[in-house]
DNA sequence: ATATTATGTAACCATACAGTTACATAATAT
DNA sequence: ATATTATGTAACTGTATGGTTACATAATAT
């Protein structure tokens, strides 16, 4: 057991951000799975009902039926009825998120790596010299 | 039980894809964890050792540790190992794949939604009835 | 009215996984 | 040599997830 009544601030970030966050988590493992990246990647070609979805893949309805349920609690298609169909469109909004935070990685492989890399490391035996570390307990 | 010694094409992609996709499906499924992305965040700021990345996170170190194996696993980070220290280190490279996804979403939220959702409604429309969806069984 | 089609959900199963505590090992400090 | 520190791993637990089959329901076709 750890002692995280004295943890300060990291523990409970503002609100706001919270959401935000809970957003993008939801994105993110909902990408987790290859078949969804797939579904979404299908969707961008149009609406597609489930059936039609379903077909795709070599995997039983009830699964996709499952993976979909998946994608619109992330938000990331959006469903309508019409008649005995549920049309499934793609709502790539979501992704911004996901957009936003590779974007602060992408400075890293832009940039010339192997710099980056000495830099950076040079950069902890400093940090590891001069820090006396004395932070908890 | 589905059988699948009868399915298609879709079932065996060129081996060069297959490749690089589980790169790409290890780099997704790295990223679903919450605290892993923060991992990530935290070695932007430089190389560190895996106790000093435990005591960031209200979970314990082994839990960490789990986490850095996936991680590695991923291609994500880069151990090293300095006295008694193991230095995990940064690396972007497996996000290019990530990004390279992405890619295909980014016109979506580029150009006029609204547009784009009618277009693909309307091409939708089309599709159903010109199609005679004979396609399987 | 009855059958068929499109779809979702429940119930179940196996596996993965995030977390824990306890233990093992290697490097450093005393 | 012995204690301490940094780290990984094993064993266990609970829960989520991806898959299956069987069933329920609504809309359309006959």
């Amino acid at each position: 057991m750890r002692d995280h009544s004295v943890t300060r601030l990291p523990s409970r970030p503002p609100r706001s951000l919270t959401l935000a966050n809970s957003m993008r988590d939801a994105a993110f493992s909902a990408l987790a799975d290859p078949t969804r990246r797939a579904v979404l990647d299908l969707l961008r070609g149009g609406v597609r009902p489930s059936g039609d979805i379903a077909r795709q893949f070599p995997v039983s309805r009830p699964a996709i039926s499952k993976h979909l349920r998946i994608l619109r609690r992330a938000h990331l298609v959006e469903e309508r009825r019409q008649g005995r169909h549920r049309l499934y469109r793609l709502n790539p909004e979501p992704l911004k998120s996901v957009d936003s935070w590779l974007e602060h990685y992408r400075n890293f492989w832009t940039a010339s790596l192997s710099n980056l890399k000495s830099f950076v490391e040079d950069e902890y035996a400093k940090e590891m010299l001069s820090k006396p570390e004395s932070k908890e307990k």
